[in-house]
DNA sequence: AGCCTGACTCAAA
DNA sequence: CTTTGAGCCAGGC
């Protein structure tokens, strides 16, 4: 299996209204130093949306893709506000808050 | 095989 | 806090 198609089959996973940074996306990989090969995957998305939510990942501090990758300034904040995802001026998340815990969600949040 | 790129991350100045 | 530099990984050429 390709390592985008990896990177996909966990970005699938993350819920509605929850964030995973481009690290966690790399281990769950396996590949906990993998986080740049996530977002070179995720640069070529061949479904986005709620096939491969790419919108859910955000860097390690909770801040959003530089803007022209979803085609606009405020296209990622859109898609996470929709979902409940609260997103402040500079485009940062509270990841305290909204970070996806992985494929098991543990118990709490 | 080698070299380059990047939606990353960490450490240091 | 801001700016650099370096390590890392997979894929495109």
């Amino acid at each position: 299996m390709r390592f985008d198609e990896l990177v996909y089959a966990v970005v699938r996973q993350i819920p509605r209204g929850r964030v995973a940074s481009y690290g966690q996306v790399a281990l769950l990989c396996g590949n906990p130093r993998a986080s740049r090969a996530v977002g070179w995957a995720l640069r070529r998305n061949p479904a986005p949306g709620e096939e491969i939510p790419c919108h859910r990942v955000v860097n390690r501090e909770g801040r959003l893709a530089p803007a022209f990758v979803f085609g606009g300034p405020d296209a990622q904040r859109s898609l996470l506000e929709a979902e409940g995802v609260a997103v402040d001026d500079e485009g940062f998340v509270d990841m305290e808050r909204y970070a996806w815990y992985g494929p098991t969600e543990p118990p709490g949040r």
